[in-house]
DNA sequence: TAGTGGTCTAGACCACGTA
DNA sequence: ACGTGGTCTAGACCACTAA
């Protein structure tokens, strides 16, 4: 064989979308429960259910006892994206890294941002530019919590972005995540080289220890970035 | 008990999860064996592996044979973003949802198109807008290719969205998902009620089914759209 | 209430990769 | 070579929920 076959559960689990995507299974259809797929596979049922576990997973079958497995109705695409640090993902494509402050204080939050920290002490603000090939990258603006991070106070962010200090020293349990396209504003035009009002890519990040904010970020790419993913395959 | 204690695999889950954000185990750390673990939480082996296994799969923990499972240095975070059917996703938004077919041809793709679909074959030309509560919500410019999908001739596309048609009639195998921030062209921007050249948040997909290219879209959404997800929680 | 998936167990063998 | 994770098994009991 050129191809590797899959053993086990993943050669199972890929028999099954076979029978989906050649529509023997179709949407909303009620496939064979678990004991009688373990006896035409021939193992046992909890190999079974390690496939089709995987594929619920993915949103491609819907489970619930006693009713079944179906086929799911509207096979939601699931992507999954990677959100890395910056300096390895400039790393991986090839680009030399570079990073340069522009700008460190402490201030207090205003109305927006208070609302998004959920505090109105006073808090660090970092912006910095990281450059790929000596081409600036991604603009990063960054609100810390100095109530959850006293520590981040006697760090300079000069040689250490904030971004790589802050996944090395403070815990975090969940992080909520937008994207969006933005106007380019007067502030960050000039840092990217292009003219304000320029659509660029932006993510936001707000970070947390359970309740507490630890920090919140606004990432703005340079024209042509682009996020990109795959479903399937 | 106020809040639901998880039991099983996903307590130990809960205390290794617990363990990594106390940085009792940092980043880079070795944890112990499976078999130990089994032992520390009087369960199976199969039960810590289940545990294990999840975090390794959310990028949380790495596992290598023979050299253990360390928690990740960069603790990579990994959004999983669901890409619903439109109707669904402005329903679930709570407003009217609304359909208007703009443009149906059969042309020879550029280019451009031709490398993404590849086929210089002509191909099936589809745009329409998607509504919410009667404002445009959506763009929808597709391209279906006529060779893997004929059937798709013989529809008119104008009470069925494309989108919605394509889904429950033609299999596919593999997505490519693009996201990035555009300028609105000449040609969108009236349809969305806004100056050419603003931001506008933009998602291309290629489905493919297995090597044969299905459909290409380019969505581009209303200026206010933002794609949002979590991280953990 | 009965049928289905969800999970656990104890043991076994295998595959991989480090040493 | 050997230790670790990866997987399978056969059986069991539990939890949920549709009928």
């Amino acid at each position: 064989m050129s191809t590797a076959q899959p053993a086990g559960w993943q050669a199972i689990q890929a028999e099954v979308l076979r029978r989906v995507h050649a529509r023997e299974w179709p949407p909303g259809h009620v496939i064979p429960g678990e004991i009688d797929l373990a006896v035409e596979f021939g193992c046992a049922r909890a190999t079974v259910n390690r496939a089709l576990q995987a594929l619920a997973d993915e949103g491609i079958l819907e489970r619930r006892r006693k009713a079944g497995t179906r086929v799911a109705k509207f096979p939601v695409g699931r992507a999954v994206l990677d959100i890395p640090v910056i300096r390895q993902d400039i790393k991986e494509r090839g680009l030399a890294y570079d990073y340069r402050l522009s700008h460190r204080s402490v201030a207090e939050p205003d109305v927006d941002l208070a609302a998004r920290l959920r505090t109105t002490k006073p808090a660090l603000h970092i912006r910095a530019v990281h450059l790929a090939d000596g081409i600036p990258f991604v603009l990063e603006d960054r609100w810390i919590n100095l109530q959850t991070v006293p520590q981040a106070k006697t760090q300079s962010f000069e040689d250490l972005s904030a971004n790589e200090w802050l996944l090395h020293t403070v815990p975090y349990t969940k992080i909520d995540v937008s994207l969006s396209a933005e106007a380019a504003s007067a502030e960050d035009a000039p840092l990217l080289g292009l003219a304000p009002g320029k659509p660029v890519f932006t993510i936001e990040r707000t970070t947390w220890d359970h309740v507490a904010s630890v920090t919140f970020v606004t990432l703005t790419y340079a024209p042509g970035f682009a996020l990109r993913t795959q479903i399937g395959g």
